[in-house]
DNA sequence: TTGTAAGCGTTATCAC
DNA sequence: GTGATAACGCTTACAA
């Protein structure tokens, strides 16, 4: 394995000018440049990772910490990896997924001490969020997908779920429904320690109700097909009025919409539903083809990456701040209020 | 951050045997250790990753590449990797995501080189594999999901699929079905270049089939529910005695479904269905419930990472080539041959 | 049972 | 415009 000593040598220059070529952090002459990079190229010369961590300092590495374990991760955090990953590589970095139960700081915390992390992505963040308290305490750069209740100063790609919200609504008003349920995420410890998604989902939804004369009725369910299945049976019991629902866990949505083709309800004739929480790529895969305000995970990822990365290298990026929306995508799921 | 050597000081040891005290590489005094191993603790003392990598020659992260770009990653894609960090994380390794097209050999070249990856783990193994040669060639450790065609002295945890299309075709053959379809997985240069599976899979269903007595008719799909929807519809124009599917690309099975509910057919009234490529968690993502022959994913990966890191810790493990097949898991998607 | 010291391959700070 | 050289924090012989 070449090391930069070598290319030096065979070049005839001495290592740090090797260096300097490769990075370009001072002025060299042409000639001299151009002798060591195919002198690179030939040896086909790639920098040590480790020993230009350990001497820089610094880490081309970073960390997602993803939600999830055998159970079951929904697509929509598949999404957001692969839009991270990708845009990492792209940038010459590498990307760390590392499985979060929110619980185990300490492996992180392990992670940034050991120097092998040079910037952590976090996702499913809560209104107060600890992680995200520790990080900021350990001084480790750190990108939000989705906010806290206070995100000032901190990097973060989010969606603009007032926005969402009316699009989805706005379109249910312009089909005549007057009467919906939205489909919420619950957890276990949801009431103490809420996802910020999940408030702002609830809160915009009932306003932008209120706008439009809709009454809008809250249905919690865990993010999982079962989960939503039995949220479907009880609001069929429970509001018999509903006409379409807004849904926003995406793996619950698909079971609540099993349950309603196992009751022999018919989508989108007895019932509308859109997605808020489902990216493009996923739309083909329900039966009936869901009508979405479409989750751009994907592109959100990528641009949480490049936010961090341009952080780390002290590139100027005006946009530390993002919300995203998402377009309105007509599927089969919808269809218009008939009395 | 704590370093070894501060360690070291207050401890009243040298640095050498805070390393010792740490890995066991060689006894020591149960007192000293203890007292070690005190300073660690109040110290928070975490070894850098980069230094250790950068003098040991070794680095305690693994890559796993993997399929599929913006447009879609398979939901055991998915499964696999969640077991493979999973597993990582649990013995102290870190996993790197890395992108594959299969193409861009350099990259991983790239990594291998800069020292930054320990091992790497393949996913979607073709029968002649450019990415095993070449790793093989450049010395890096290497573990397949999946295997190819004379994997000898490689190792791999793959599917047994003898086994896996036995049990499917046993069952249906069970409730009387006589003419099946099996849904494979083509790509554009399949015939080129078959992945193993998919050799495997088909020849495993031929063999099967014959000992049955039950016509089996191929049905080629890319994975995607799109191609799964053009495949029922071939099907259903071409082979109308079908009535039980055997089907391996998972994202396409979903499609071919869909395809089914579209047209008004009713499974597995009108068409039974068993998936191959399923893992457990994806069942109820499906209207009816599919019957599969499980994929155990998420395990499946874990042993992937267990054989690489023994390796790569020279644990003997003699289990370094795994064959698992899956429990037959009845769902809704099959019933009995109705004339 | 423990300590010493020579690397590992860079980066970055000096000089020249 | 270029070349030495001191870190960086650890692993691992080799001594003691």
């Amino acid at each position: 394995m070449a090391t930069r000593e070598e290319v030096a040598r065979r070049a005839g220059v001495s290592p740090s000018t090797v260096t300097y070529a490769l990075t370009g952090k001072r002025s060299i002459k042409p000639e001299t440049r151009e002798r060591i990079l195919q002198v690179v190229a030939e040896l086909n010369y790639v920098p040590h990772f480790a020993a230009g961590a350990l001497a820089g300092g610094r880490s081309k590495t970073l960390a997602m910490l993803f939600p999830g374990s055998a159970a079951g991760i929904s697509p929509v955090a598949l999404q957001y990896i692969t839009g991270a990953v990708n845009a990492a590589s792209e940038r010459g970095y590498a990307l760390i997924l590392w499985p979060g139960d929110n619980a185990d700081m300490n492996q992180i915390a392990t992670l940034a001490k050991s120097g092998l992390l040079g910037a952590v992505l976090l996702m499913e963040i809560h209104l107060r969020d600890k992680r995200v308290e520790y990080l900021l305490d350990q001084e480790v750069p750190l990108t939000m997908i989705g906010r806290t209740a206070d995100p000032s100063g901190i990097n973060y790609v989010d969606r603009d779920f007032e926005e969402v919200s009316k699009r989805a609504i706005d379109y249910f008003s312009e089909l005549g429904h007057k009467n919906i349920a939205f489909l919420s995420q619950a957890s276990e410890r949801q009431t103490k320690d809420p996802r910020g998604v999940d408030q702002r989902f609830q809160s915009s939804i009932i306003e932008n109700a209120k706008k439009r004369g809709i009454v809008a009725t809250e249905i919690p369910s865990l993010n999982d097909p079962n989960s939503g299945r039995i949220a479907y049976q009880l609001m069929r019991k429970r509001y018999k009025k509903v006409t379409a629902v807004l849904a926003l866990p995406d793996l619950a949505t698909i079971g609540f919409i099993n349950g309603a083709h196992e009751e022999g309800l018919s989508i989108p004739e007895d019932l509308s539903v859109i997605s808020v929480n489902t990216p493009k790529t996923q739309i083909n895969m329900s039966w009936p083809k869901l009508t979405t305000v479409d989750l751009p995970a994907y592109e959100m990822a990528a641009a949480a990456i490049n936010i961090t990365i341009d952080q780390l290298e002290g590139i100027p990026n005006p946009e530390k701040q993002q919300l995203w929306i998402g377009d309105l995508i007509l599927g089969d799921s919808t269809a218009p209020y008939k009395k």
